[in-house]
DNA sequence: CTTAATTAAGAATAAATAGTCTTAAATATG
DNA sequence: CATATTTAAGACTATTTATTCTTAATTAAG
């Protein structure tokens, strides 16, 4: 299943990169989350674009500039990154693809499927950045490979 | 959340109109499925080859020909539909891409993920195409706009 | 003030997905 | 056998998504 699409994909693993690894100084590279992770340093760069565009990153430009959080990590959710880096609508869509599908005129597999992105939109909702950063720096995941 | 890629949105439309409305003969036709359903003829055409080659369909050419279930509806399983157009490895893909990500080597997220992927898979495994057909056929639900 | 380091912006290209079109093959019917 | 109806096959085109490239703007440091 495609949950996400390659925006997503690589916008969340380099903003996880940031908060597992933070930066001594103030700003961490887009150019060592790139070259760390293996990702396209120009499209790492558009992604990051957007997340300052939404108030996740904030950037500074010249040496020692780069990315950092525009918010402590305990106050950036899951699902804040998602919505930034999937669109508003992430959780609204229909499984078939009915473009007025809803209670009011469900699909056949609607009752379910509006469940699944329930359950899936709370446990984002309730997920922090601190937390999938700590979990990364004590070694229990990886975030290459 | 784009779960289906179009092929497997308009696939699985146009086998449940067929579910939901057998034909009296013994092949329903993909042009009647299509006008029916406002999906272009020939996309349709195309995805119901490979439900034939998968097995979930038989065609029949000439006149009064069509397609037809291969099986009784009852023993068609949603995930049977899903994995022959999305492909066998729909549940096994990580959230954030990682190629190794698995028991062990997991990403950030692989638990909570694999327990959603879980799911879906333990439902799309128990639902019929015959259960889905009644449920359109008594009105409780719809499957166009 | 000059240079180097960095992100910003968006144009350009590549690849993947979606959708259309043409021709062939099969088959029923007159 | 001729014709009409239908799916099969795959080439072709269009659109969307992904990726790369180029240039500009900002800023630190010598």
């Amino acid at each position: 299943m495609k949950a996400l699409s390659q925006v997503g994909k690589y916008g969340l693993r380099a903003l996880l990169y940031l908060v597992a690894y933070p930066p001594e100084n103030q700003y961490l590279s887009i150019r060592q989350i790139s070259d760390d992770l293996g990702l396209s340093f120009h499209f790492v760069t558009k992604i990051f674009r957007e997340l300052t565009e939404r108030g996740i990153l904030t950037s500074y430009r010249g040496p020692s500039g780069g990315i950092a959080l525009a918010k402590p990590a305990e106050e950036i959710m899951l699902i804040d990154v998602i919505k930034a880096l999937e669109g508003d609508d992430y959780f609204d869509k229909c499984l078939i693809g009915l473009p007025h599908c809803g209670s009011a005129k469900p699909c056949p597999v609607h009752d379910f499927w509006k469940e699944v992105k329930t359950k899936l939109q709370h446990n984002f909702s309730e997920t922090s950045l601190a937390l999938l950063g700590e979990k990364i720096r004590t070694q229990e995941v990886r975030l290459d490979e």
